[in-house]
DNA sequence: GAGTTAAGATTACATTTGTAATCTTAACTG
DNA sequence: CAGTTAAGATTACAAATGTAATCTTAACTC
């Protein structure tokens, strides 16, 4: 499958949150800019024209499909969410640290990027593997 | 500063892992298509002109410097190899799993990515954390 | 010193990507 | 049913990217 670009991951991204969804379903969601606190965030607002050539390709890379649905279609995603990202990051890792993720994540405590919270999610992921690799 | 594209990257790797180099140092590392077991790989071959082409933009992207040597120019990169993984690691990490490491592993266990090793590095960088985070 | 060459500089060109505007036409509306 | 409209289809266009070829000229060679 040919690659998707940072625009149409975005795209993807909310179609994954919500489907199967129209093109209007998706513009809204992708512009919904207000944060957490309410209050109007300065993001980026997606053109309806954009986001329409964005499925457009998406369809084309088969990423996602449609069926129509009156006057308007509905979209769903083909890929998987964690199928895709696992990809991404497999990738990443295979091209940054020669396949091997310790290198990452040593990256991230060296600059104090992790709190307790995701030292605790790290080692129940670690006493899950080792329940299964005995 | 601006993106560095993918193959800028592997030109960049190059340099990283010697330099300073001459653009045929580099070409000639690019193209060691050897593999362990010494049987020719069939690796990409990297052109000439390319390879020239990829490191003139990392000048303009100021990833790399050069000095000129004789007839030739020593490059050298400008860019910290950690810094700029880190910076990418993050950047996909923030865009696939909302900023938090765990998934990322998660998905790795769970595809049965993960080996002996790579469970040991991981717990050794969590009691590093630990005796530094008490 | 004149000629040759090889490095880097400049130019090229197709594809992909971000970002839309315009075109067509099926579906709604009165 | 005719007119209007809004969805999707098609076209547009600049910037980035992958991949080189051609141009210039400083540096080597005889």
């Amino acid at each position: 499958m040919t690659e998707i670009s940072n625009a149409e991951f975005e795209v993807l991204e909310a179609l994954w949150q919500n489907h199967p969804a129209s093109a209007n379903d998706i513009i809204t969601k992708l512009n919904e800019n207000t944060n957490a606190t309410g209050i109007e965030s300065q993001d980026k607002q997606w053109h309806d024209k954009t986001v329409k050539t964005l499925l457009n390709r998406l369809v084309k890379k088969q990423a996602i499909s449609f069926e129509k649905q009156q006057r308007h279609y509905l979209y769903s995603p083909l890929l998987e969410r964690e199928a895709y990202t696992l990809k991404e990051s497999k990738s990443l890792v295979a091209r940054m640290f020669s396949g091997k993720l310790a290198p990452l994540v040593a990256g991230f405590a060296k600059q104090n990027e992790l709190n307790k919270d995701d030292i605790s999610a790290l080692k129940s992921l670690i006493s899950d593997w080792e329940k299964n690799n005995d």
